[in-house]
DNA sequence: CTTGGTACTTACCTAAAGGTGCATACTTGT
DNA sequence: ACAAGTATGCACCTTTAGGTAAGTACCAAG
């Protein structure tokens, strides 16, 4: 019974026994509060630092670079350094990049088909969770 | 702190001024480090609350029962409580969780697909940020 | 009568993710 | 001359998601 204390030293087998799929792999990647957005945006095309920036509302610069640095760190997107002289620097997907963010497409659809579905959830979610914390 | 810039109709949009599409929405409700893993293994169907633990390895039951409670606050899984005498309890997709699910698949799909690939750049990953970091 | 399995709850703590604000080096517009 | 825009770097701080370890109520098996 004593299941031999297995030393669960992080062996990274990327794959669980059985059961996690790939799953685990692209969470590992695309987990960071912008990426998502970032690497979906970016199948518009090649994108500057900028516009990146404006499109991902709300982020800052420290976690913008940051999480870029991280997905091109990741082989997902290449970032391309025109070194002018005013700074200019645009952001692309890889090959693999973009079929990641393909693989996200699903996920926008379903959010946009539901967005009424979510409306009320998220509103209903509030009174949810006050009723239990009470 | 005051974004005082949009003095818009109270009303939250969801979907920011053009771009976010509803992916946003979509990651209000699959954030969270287990979530995706969670909903992923419900469209196995039925699942008891202990399965689901050994499934999602590594989870700890606070964490596990809370994000448990969260999608079924989010409407995308339901739970089922036997009350019988040694607690028997199982977890359910909803109709909304089970296209969710269904939208996480090609995620998954990339990530087997990919695996190889994945393995090389965390690897090279290390080596990569010691570099910038020094 | 102690251990183990069921499905949780609660209090507490830590690591890390993310945010804020300042600095840089250079150019264009006013 | 000075502000603004370009793409960052860095130090510092706060929030919070997640983890740990304990307890609960009940039953079956050893």
């Amino acid at each position: 019974m004593s299941q031999a204390h297995q030393a669960n030293t992080a062996a990274p087998t990327l794959v669980a026994p059985g059961f996690t799929c790939g799953l685990d792999a692209t969470l590992k990647i695309i987990s960071g509060k912008w990426k998502p957005l970032i690497l979906y945006f970016l199948l518009r095309g090649p994108t500057r630092y900028g516009e990146l920036k404006r499109a991902v509302r709300d982020v800052s610069d420290k976690v913008l670079i940051q999480q870029l640095k991280e997905l091109e760190a990741d082989g997902v997107l290449r970032r391309n350094d025109y070194k002018e002289v005013p700074p200019r620097v645009d952001y692309t997907l890889t090959q693999l990049g973009q079929s990641l963010a393909q693989a996200l497409e699903p996920l926008c659809t379903w959010g946009t088909e539901n967005m009424a579905e979510m409306q009320k959830i998220f509103a209903e979610r509030d009174s949810w969770l006050r009723e239990k914390q009470a």
